[in-house]
DNA sequence: GTGGTCTAGACCACT
DNA sequence: GTGGTCTAGACCACC
């Protein structure tokens, strides 16, 4: 994994985890890695790691126990939540760009049905 | 201006005037402003910023005379090309997205459709 | 090397290297000198060497990996196309002079097949 | 008229009258401008024009009159000379390119004479 | 005044 | 080690 070096390390970490929850790679209820093996997994300090589950579990999206670990939110209502919320930033941001661009949200609608990307539209890689 | 340190520089300096460009802030054949204004004006190195005219001349965005200045392309066309290119880019940008949420493009132009704002929720129009 | 103060430098080193290519000094798919070894070879900035190697690629005459090196361009295809297009210059410029002194095509190609260099005429062979 | 930094001016200003006697823009035996004229038609020094009329004049191309000024040279086999002698240099300088290139003087008049300039061979000027 | 080129030296990311 | 980017400051040619 590659850091924007513009955003704090500890919210990336945070977003690629909501990510694996909200498409399932990580179960509700499931035991996360410890604060250790997760600053191993993204190479990040531990303390930061520590920081991640703290933030994430003020958001509802895991809680720990002690001695135990820490884990997913078993609460299906909260994936669905994050998920959306998530939907919204991308939605927002898409919107923001277009109207930047004097596109009205009318017509990106029929921009995004009708989108084929270059590698779709044509059959060579160049 | 404040700049993603992840991204060169003359790239966001170039995509901030294609984008005066295609909502009509630099008109057909305007003059752009000196290299030197323009490195003042970004806060950026006259290098950098006769670099940046350079490519968007190599990309037929704009053309120069010497000793007259850097002028606006005087070819609607071209503008009209940049705005697709652009819109498509946001467009494939967005489906990334929600594809890795696991939200198939149909979905997604739904949301689109049914999103509202936190600030248009909130009665503001801005 | 000595250069031609009329001429970019980088473009004058450019030509140098397409001649490489041409006559098969530098192979298809060879790795080209680093930026900071052909600064030295050329005896130029290291800045204006990075030119040369990002201009040709922007010509297809190389293409360059990071951390890996800049290389001499795979196509065939493409050098064929470089010798014609600098015998092409060429010719323009030869048919350009003689046209200057009067003297039409069709004389022009009875006075290169009659040719004797001085060189020739006094026995030099080379 | 600009001038070539890496040649001397006063080369240069012999070529271009050169020039002017062999397509017979000056006559035989006609009067050549006063060296103060040729200064200012030139945008040169005096000192440089009357070296010009003095080297043109070891070489034969004119002959000059004390008070009454500087002559095309009277002998049309001079000027037939001058022609072979720059058309030579012309063929020497292209015959050198093509050889560079791997081109034979035998492909190269090949060349020649099948060579459609660009602006010949399409309609358009782009 | 305009853009174009060059040098010098620095820091970065990738391999 | 590789190329890529950026800054600083200089000189040039053209208008």
């Amino acid at each position: 994994m590659d850091y924007n070096p513009a955003l704090p390390i500890y919210l990336q970490v945070m977003t690629a985890i909501k990510h694996d929850i909200v498409v399932g790679r990580l179960a509700l209820g499931e035991k996360m890695p410890s604060v250790r093996d997760l600053a191993i997994q993204y190479t990040i300090n531990p303390n930061t790691a520590g920081r991640v589950y703290k933030e994430l579990e003020s958001e509802g999206v895991c809680f720990t126990r002690r001695g135990m670990g820490t884990f997913v939110t078993e609460e299906e209502e909260k994936v669905l939540q994050m998920k959306e919320e998530m939907a919204g930033d991308l939605i927002s941001q898409f919107l923001g760009g277009m109207r930047r661009l004097g596109i009205s949200r009318e017509e990106a609608i029929g921009l995004v049905a009708r989108y084929q990307s270059k590698a779709d539209a044509d059959g060579n890689g160049k």
